[in-house]
DNA sequence: CTGAAAGCGCTAACAC
DNA sequence: GTGTTAGCGCTTTCAG
């Protein structure tokens, strides 16, 4: 920091220190820990002082030192979460009821998102862990193996979202619990569906493939050969988007022309489709039946409204954050740690 | 805390103590401000001796405790992100680049979630200063007044996102700038598209009433009187969806039978909206023209695609973090501090 | 280039 | 119910 910057800095300072328990306590003529209490565990402080105490604190100003506090009493009061990315709606709903749920606790949030950097994922939340966080909230069984050693070490409590359903982790930290649903047995619902329609040329399209998307893969498979039929894939590795639904819709017809149905592995890439569909004449779901996955908001207002399988992230968000909480507050985890929230097939016009 | 856990939480921290600067230095018979320095200023100690500090705290696993260093250092390397939502995509994206520009710099970021509480986000906001952040972005000029005396009392910088370009600030802190873009002036300039299109019975149609749809209101009224065409509204307090724009659409046809074309203060109004009219035989644009803002994805795969507002919201973000870091820097405000990054009217089928 | 001493603001533990 | 003492882990002086 260059010099100038440094004492105007300390100028500023100097002319508006921020107020300390210590002022409090000498403005009143009692000793700092006095008023520690009377903030933080009033029961201890007789009421009279009390009161006295918390106007004086509010008269001057006082806001904690969050650092001071963490450091002396070696808790943070915060909890690291960990998202692939916040592109994407899912994770968006995870995070808004995890800090509902935290937030009420008096918990801080301290969000990692780790762009679906897969491998190198492990890395983005180490770098957090400085804070000290009182507990982790993971999605992505992938690191559960990473989390294993750190968090058992440090005794830190784990919760894993939308994972731990279908690969029954072995790795998994002593302290740790998984929220979700299988991933597996939706793709398999959806495929069963389609299948039930009477459609036997039924593709999966998957971009983005993360763990979550093939896991719904594999059930998609599954139900394909359990039923006799041939899968039929198209698999893209780049980031999902509306326009890449698109585009591998028209990729679909070109590759399989005879293919009668589609199962997207998420609601953008068939919302694009459907609107490619529309550009080229394809009626849905006369000529091709399109489903999709999340349900998405949109999925119920498209044209026509998309089949689609209803994922409860808002509860597997506020069920992992109240688990972490007891968690971190000493409980010891459940003896069946799996908390299996399940989904729910949502079937409208377009499959 | 009940007793037995606080024994635990002991044993297990007894068991697997982290590492600090002293164990390091211990193991090399180093002093601990040397490893401190090889470690965070490495041009101050001898190649060698760096080398083998940096070998030693990576082979111990050391993890630096952020709340001693920010203690001692008086800097937290923490930036308060304020966000009036997280359903709402265009806030996601500015934290979504907001947090690239600022992890790239070393900085955390602390994002606070204020749900729309209008008056009662600056107690949100004041809630997380504890954190003794280094810096704010704020989303909303109406948290301009009382962040102007609490930062000025602190010399705290700030930088307000997505406000400031329509109503100039007064009272807003010495060290603070604006990124954003005039939303009154874009509001015109969609309902001047619609004029000139040849409609009069043009409505507006909001919800969520926050600043930024009440400005883009107030372009509507602007350009509406500049024409003189009669204003009608539908004003609606509760929270925006795809689902309520479908029923304001409703509502709008009912109460005015005669209006030709529809302004939505967003897009997940007009994309709702959209689907209504399908729904009731109602065609766009022939039967009513439909216009949104905001530009979601999703609106160029809307049927029809639908003509709005594109807002540049990731470099908003952007450009928000790059300035917050330079003021944090100690760089003196920039003489012109509003910068206004313009928006584009995105013409499509709809409107 | 390296080190010693002091202290950041607060709370845990133990008095009284 | 209130106070005293000590220390959390690190960085900031200031010395050499």
């Amino acid at each position: 920091m260059p010099r100038s910057t440094r004492q105007a800095r300390h100028a500023a300072a100097a002319a508006h220190r921020p107020v300390r328990l210590q002022d409090i306590a000498d403005s009143l003529g009692v000793s700092m820990i006095t008023v520690s209490r009377a903030l933080s565990q009033p029961h201890k402080v007789s009421p009279a002082l009390r009161e006295r105490i918390v106007a004086a604190a509010d008269r001057m100003g006082y806001v904690p030192n969050h650092s001071a506090q963490a450091l002396a009493s070696a808790r943070s009061r915060t909890v690291l979460v960990q998202v692939p990315s916040l592109s994407n709606i899912v994770f968006i709903d995870l995070l808004e009821s995890v800090g509902r749920v935290l937030q009420t606790a008096g918990y801080h949030m301290l969000i990692c998102n780790t762009h679906y950097r897969g491998a190198g994922d492990w890395e983005r939340v180490r770098n957090y862990l400085k804070h000290k966080p009182d507990g982790l909230l993971l999605t992505g069984s992938h690191l559960a193996e990473q989390a294993a050693t750190l968090a058992s070490s440090l005794a830190l409590p784990v919760v894993f979202m939308m994972a731990g359903l279908d690969d029954p982790v072995t790795q998994a930290p002593e302290l740790a619990e998984f929220v979700g649903f299988s991933q597996v047995q939706a793709g398999r619902a959806m495929t069963e569906h389609l299948l039930a329609q009477g459609h036997r040329r039924i593709a999966f399209v998957g971009a983005q493939l993360d763990v979550r998307v093939l896991q719904r893969h594999q059930g998609y498979l599954q139900a394909m050969a359990q039923a006799g039929a041939e899968p039929l894939e198209i698999m893209d590795e780049r980031p999902s988007s509306m326009a890449m639904g698109a585009s591998l819709l028209t990729r679909l017809r070109q590759r399989h022309a005879d293919c009668t149905a589609v199962f997207f592995c998420n609601d953008d890439l068939a919302l694009g489709a459907l609107s490619q569909c529309h550009a080229l004449g394809v009626r849905v779901p006369h000529d091709m039946a399109v489903a999709g996955f999340n349900d998405l908001p949109a999925a119920a207002f498209a044209v026509p409204t998309l089949t689609s399988v209803h994922t409860p992230r808002a509860r597997v968000g506020e069920r992992a954050a109240q688990r972490l909480l007891r968690l971190m507050d000493g409980e010891a985890p459940l003896a069946q740690p799996v908390h299996d929230l399940g989904f729910e097939l949502r079937v409208r016009a377009s499959a």
